[in-house]
DNA sequence: AATGAATGAGCATTCATTCAT
DNA sequence: TATGAATGAATGCTCATTCAT
């Protein structure tokens, strides 16, 4: 018990100190002695958790969004309007990037050499990723809607995610419930209207 | 006058070789050789030419922004409804992002290790790409209209760059057509409404 | 006394694992943790056993070959003639070079890199490993065959070794019979001649 | 015509390091960084004439087995007496193995973890060993005489090879003469002998 | 201006050995 | 005795940059 713990402790350390590294660097340019450094354990002490500089850094991102997707999935299912889903999106979503910007960001560029193994992983996250906006938005948005969920769950992620990093990269605070409602005003007509009033 | 020219077409060369290596590894997994090798010409040439690898980097991202953004100035000065430029947008920046989605995107992982100088002359992109977005949304949002035109434009650019992004992650082609009409539906009611109405 | 048992029983698990890992690896690329898996210990365990990688190496040459040389020297005191003594050499010494052929290759190997201790242990292994064959021939040899006993051992041991690894080589069978046979055939006579004859 | 001769000159120079290096540890514990002080250049340096390790190893042994297959080659095609074919082998491998004693053995030791580009390589190298002594001896052995050249030049070749190996082992100086008149005496009578007599 | 051979700092990964339990 | 998690020195290989030609 103790020392399944205090794997788990490691673990989490690891994990930790790699997306402190990662967000810092992106993939190639994080160091495996910086992230053991960070994580206060010896460099071989990260072979015994993961196989690899890519396994760790995939195995980051699965922690960090399927925590995500999973909390994001419950909060949507009771949401049932387009008004309470932008709501919803802004906070849990908004959060999420908050703090992994950087990291997500890294999805599109670890791919290239990656190995065939590897490079599912992040194909499945980053699908993973836009799965529950697109089944909230199939389900939410008018039944002759013409833009398909696919497109506007690309438009609704792609509108707060870039308002977040705007505000970022200014260096101004980022207030998510501001970000809501400027989300709504400018998203919730377009969204809610049906094809004969367009 | 012919030297000039021979070096104009030499420089253009190493800037496109770059482009493509560049935009298919990353900044840091990109290899000088590679570079070279593609231009057809030595690597000691490189640096005839360019002072750095970061500095090539940056000039690249620099020849492709500032023209990028010299021709939507230059389309958005005489846009003037905010359906125009919706479709206007979505034409330029669409086309930019289609050629260089992974470039933009190393925008911002390629600043940590970066020198001072080239940080700064990354950070004026990041702006200057906004700009002329943010100075359309200023002159054409209803007056009186809740979201500031640097969140009203990003989240038009998100919306733009991730409905683009989608596309191409799921190997649909890319109609640019057909991604401005999904944008005017969706952000153009919540981009012209007025505040009363709201 | 059931102790002792059981510790030898572990020792010579261990050494029966190395014996597999040092002859399909060599030393050097041999892997105590291979060997501790391979006996069904943990890793830590080797070392209570043996000192080092080092001393577990040449422990496993002395236990295999000084077994080889007390029954060879056992078995080579009641032959009385060069005929028997081909034979029999041929048969024992066959049967520890078809099992052991990497490990006793490994003797000249693994010396350079190892503390003066153990390269004076592989010392006498390697001449202890000849010991046998030279005394024997010292008796059987006639009195004024010119070719010292030294030499003539190496020749024949050589020409054993080397037909029974060719056959190897080429994966054939290696029948020791047979090559007792060839062997006679052709070292025999060179062997049994008096001077005045050659 | 310079350039092709300086390269010529430092591939050779790094091929003479790596045979002292290789010579003295084995493959596995050799070094890249000695071979390349050894060599005077610096370590990528080696790379630039080597893919790897392994091919710089393999091609070391490529580069003295083929040069010595030539020799012995040409020189046994002159030979029309098994006893002239045994003084002419003891001369010609009788210097190879002086010289590469210890990088023949590596022979064997080396190709287990190696790529099958390499292993390919090496299975030649050994074969080809070994080729020219079967050839001459196919040609020069009584036509009705049992052993076959395959075995017969295993143990002419095991015979002389031992014989140097013991000598060298033993600190004593190795005269080829000698060598070539005492495997004269035991091996000759064997190998000349017919049928009917043996 | 152009070349490309040479450099060497830098980095991911391995593995013999230790030691707290 | 026995364990196996943790260590960190060691090593093969890479690649941006330089410089003699």
């Amino acid at each position: 018990m103790k020392n399944v713990d205090a794997t788990q402790d490691k673990r989490r350390d690891i994990l930790e100190a790699a997306e402190q590294v990662f967000t810092a660097n992106g993939f190639t340019a994080a160091k495996m002695d910086d992230i053991a450094e960070l994580a206060g354990v010896a460099k071989g002490t990260l072979y015994l958790y993961f196989d690899s500089k890519q396994d760790l850094f995939v195995s980051l991102l699965e922690d960090r969004i399927w925590e995500y997707v999973a909390t994001l999935t419950s909060k949507l299912e009771e949401v049932r309007s387009v008004k309470c889903f932008v709501q919803t999106l802004a906070k849990v979503r908004g959060q999420l990037f908050v703090r992994n910007q950087r990291l997500l960001e890294s999805l599109s560029h670890s791919l290239p050499n990656f190995s065939k193994e590897h490079r599912l992983r992040i194909w499945n996250l980053r699908k993973g990723l836009e799965e529950p906006t697109i089944e909230a938005l199939a389900r939410l948005l008018p039944p002759d809607h013409p833009v398909a969920p696919l497109k506007a769950a690309a438009m609704v992620n792609g509108a707060l995610d870039y308002t977040v990093g705007t505000l970022i990269l200014h260096g101004q605070p980022v207030v998510l419930e501001d970000v809501a409602r400027d989300l709504e005003y400018v998203l919730l007509p377009g969204l809610s209207q049906v094809l004969g009033k367009g």
